[in-house]
DNA sequence: CCCCCTTCGTGAACGCGTGCACAAGCGGGC
DNA sequence: GCCCGCTTGTGCACGCGTTCACGAAGGGGG
């Protein structure tokens, strides 16, 4: 119950009034349902329980419970979620409803890369603009679009009312992009540039660092070797449960 | 110092007293620092304070600091980090040292774009091995580097001494993709396809899902519309200080 | 109509990651 | 040679995220 959750005064700043704060965390973990789900629905499930969406989305199934109790009470009791209705609600909660024009700048391999990436358009991000400081990649035509001059980013972020910004240029260029983006009324910045970049409040950021994964990666193998055997330290799911078309009837 | 820690038998598997367990979180910031360390060197820089590379790395400066403890003792008290010293002890940490053969399954736009990826080099990863299981892509070069047939996967792992594996291939393959190449003897996987794949223990795994981190951001955007002005919800650092080439003598 | 089985939703405990504050210690200046 | 200021390293507390365990509630079968 309580949608709207009593707060325990004396929260700091977090927005006293606000209806339900859902953490980063499981935001992301909600559009991994959402993802699954879409399969599940396509598969002919119509409804889905918490085991089985955690085996299919990698997860402990009291996480799932407690990531869609943000969303209020959705599931039925003693039947599961209905998996349309899930799907439709998440879909609310996280915009997945409409469609967010994005642009992408840096056309470079990654640029393009992204540009051809079919599944964002799957999650209805639609790329509305790729553009590029050097003049010998104007023009090009990557993913059915015509990489466009630096200078016709503000104005392709007005006209088209592009809200999320891409970085994939160099490093160097990284602030300095993110600055134009946000002048030019962009407030979610995803930075593929290995390089921090400041915002004013208000705007989102989130940084993919590719080589930084991999060297978690290496550090692991360098404490795997250096200890004898590899300890447990990756607890990871064992095996997914095979999507079935008939969620219930699993006779246990 | 105790580089090699007295192991106390019995642990569960948190190893208490091991040698000193770093935190993935600390270890990818480690690996920030590296690359702003890396940089600062470059520019002159003999020593940093917390502080300074605080800034450089976006982070705190207390994170810092706990950062590094992690490393023993690194800094001089009064004085701050030698850059030197510090680069070489996070890369021992790290596995930085070497060299890190690669393969990336998968010549796809992703793939190719991360075997054109010059920031993995820099960072020790060369990319040994370049997989497609469509015979169209097999022969074509890209980055210097020959796109091979799937059924070389397991020789290429074995003769080149291959432990981290890219998957980039749509996500259906990626769970038999990360069969093989577990199979064939790579302890880390680095998972560009987004479904979840279940790996023996003692293998690593991380994963990058690119439509998650855009709709993270959805769902800031639509927080932000919804309730009237952006809270303070993503308080970013205001301002990087300035790379600066004497890190001592700033008087204040 | 009642009972049992299933499954959600959530309160509470645990562990981790983050940020603060302070004592210890080293270098430079006088 | 001594003192002062600067910076590290860390103990501590707080908040968040994750997991466990259980009460509540609905459906199906007898
Ligand atoms: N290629 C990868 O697989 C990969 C993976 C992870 C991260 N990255 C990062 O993504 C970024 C791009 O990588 P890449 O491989 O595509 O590099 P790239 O050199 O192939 O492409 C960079 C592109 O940005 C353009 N550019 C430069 N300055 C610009 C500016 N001020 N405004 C607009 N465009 C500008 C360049 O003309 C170039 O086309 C880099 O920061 C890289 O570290 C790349
Ligand atoms: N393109 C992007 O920017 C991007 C970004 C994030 C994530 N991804 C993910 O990365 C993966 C690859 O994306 P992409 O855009 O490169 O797709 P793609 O279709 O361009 O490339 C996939 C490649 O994998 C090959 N392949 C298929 N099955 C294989 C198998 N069993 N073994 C080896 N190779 C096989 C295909 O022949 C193809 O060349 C996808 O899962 C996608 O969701 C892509």
């Amino acid at each position: 119950m309580a949608r709207r959750a009593p707060r325990p005064a004396g929260a700091t700043l977090p927005a006293p009034g606000g209806p339900r704060r859902i953490p980063d965390a499981a935001v992301a973990r909600l559009g991994t349902y959402h993802r699954v789900l879409t399969d599940a629905l396509a598969a002919g499930s119509c409804t889905v329980s918490s085991e089985q969406l955690a085996g299919l989305a990698g997860v402990n199934a009291s996480q799932v419970r407690k990531d869609l109790s943000y969303l209020g009470p959705t599931g039925t009791l003693g039947v599961g979620y209905d998996v349309e209705h899930l799907l439709g609600r998440i879909g609310v909660e996280l915009g997945l409803t409409r469609h967010w024009p994005v642009v992408i700048v840096g056309a470079g391999n990654l640029g393009r890369a992204l540009a051809n990436y079919r599944g964002l358009a799957a999650r209805g991000f639609v790329v509305a603009g790729l553009v590029d400081a050097d003049p010998t990649k104007v023009g090009r035509t990557v993913g059915g679009l015509a990489v466009e001059p630096l200078e016709a980013l503000e104005g392709l972020i007005a006209e088209r009312r592009v809200r999320i910004g891409v970085i994939a240029t160099p490093a160097s260029a990284a602030q300095e992009v993110a600055d134009r983006l946000v002048a030019a009324g962009v407030r979610a910045i995803l930075n593929f540039a290995p390089a921090p970049v400041g915002v004013p409040p208000g705007v989102s950021v989130r940084k993919v660092d590719l080589a930084l994964e991999l060297q978690v990666l290496s550090y692991h193998q360098v404490r795997a070797t250096t200890r004898t055997r590899g300890d447990g330290t990756h607890p990871r799911r064992a095996a997914a449960p095979a999507l079935r078309p008939d969620p219930r009837g699993a006779g246990r």
